[in-house]
DNA sequence: GTCTATATTAGGATAGAC
DNA sequence: GTCTATCCTAATATAGAC
């Protein structure tokens, strides 16, 4: 990798992990140099501003959960194991890029107020229609209920997978696939004892 | 109530609607003044910072979750109702206060700055045992599911619960009780289709 | 590609008149 | 209780030397 684009990647690492620890608003350019080990005037070189660096960050991780959502969608499963092939793969979209992933849920005020907002606004649309589809082919051939909304039930399941970012450590012996299993089965199973009579 | 007490809650208000809207950080003290319609050094008058506005608007609300909260355990239910019961409360007070409780969700890396934050997470973790008391329960008589962590469950819920404060509009004839009556079902039953053979 | 130096703007907060 | 006027600080961003 080009020294440059070691430096371009510093600065995007530091500012990722600024931004999700402080918010973006309060994070200040001069911080991020001072992370990145330069002064602030420098970073104007790899950036035109500090909003270019956020959506920079944000939209490659997009990027990469949309590949893994189309890689969910290419394989032939059953609604039940695509729904939780696609909670894994949010999953582990959000351990690959915490920082990134913390920055998308936090900061939907920030980035509605940018220009490059079309980009952004876009991928998430793609992602909800993901979900939605996923959850009606259920409803279609009998395996989910049809007597809650989709997009209320495609709602609670995104922020409980979403959240789980500002809580998960990937540390310790719970890992990722664990997680995915036990968010699947209870969106799926439900939290109440099995009825074994 | 006396006219000062209007002032000061018209600030409040227009505050928390800002805050909301736009973050905390990116709001001014220009712009609440806007709103109210008097000029910035006058809201000095009522509050000694912006900050003591942020702390008033989040410490009130979980002051009004708290007391749902208490009237919810001093009544003799079974596990699973308390349950419900407790994801009503909060459904309820997020509807009563939808900015205080979408500011409580956005600004957490603000308020943890704040002077006052202790108050704020003492206040959390009261809510937090809360419901790890009432899952435990649950756990204990057979009602709920051991092969799960508590906590794990319990954040999963809480997140789902807390965040549609960002996409329940009150509007229109999907009620507040059937939001909660869903998302108890949801996250008791599951999703999946239930089994009639 | 980074530095120095600085322009420019805007923020929170205050003092004192009214 | 509000206004006027302003202090002080800090922010993003730029220009030009090296």
């Amino acid at each position: 990798m080009a020294p440059q684009q070691d430096r371009k990647s510093a600065i995007l690492r530091s500012s990722a992990d600024l931004f999700a620890r402080q918010g973006v608003a309060s994070t200040t350019v001069r911080q991020i140099a001072d992370e990145v080990g330069v002064l602030s005037g420098s970073l104007y070189h790899h950036f035109p501003s500090k909003d270019a660096i956020v959506n920079e960050i944000v939209t490659t991780y997009l990027e990469h959960l949309r590949g893994r959502y189309r890689e969910v969608l290419s394989a032939n499963l059953s609604p039940r194991d695509r729904l939780e092939e696609l909670i894994t793969a949010s999953l582990l979209a959000a351990d690959a890029e915490p920082n990134a992933s913390i920055i998308y849920q936090n900061e939907m005020n920030y980035l509605r107020e940018m220009p490059q907002y079309e980009a952004v606004k876009a991928a998430a649309a793609e992602v909800q229609q993901t979900w939605l589809a996923v959850i009606e082919e259920g409803r279609a051939d009998g395996s989910f209920r049809t007597d809650i909304e989709p997009r209320v039930f495609y709602r609670f399941v995104r922020d409980a997978v979403w959240l789980s970012v500002r809580w998960y450590r990937p540390e310790g012996p719970y890992t990722i696939e664990r997680l995915a299993a036990d968010c699947a089965s209870i969106f799926l199973d439900g939290y109440a004892a099995f009825d074994l009579d």
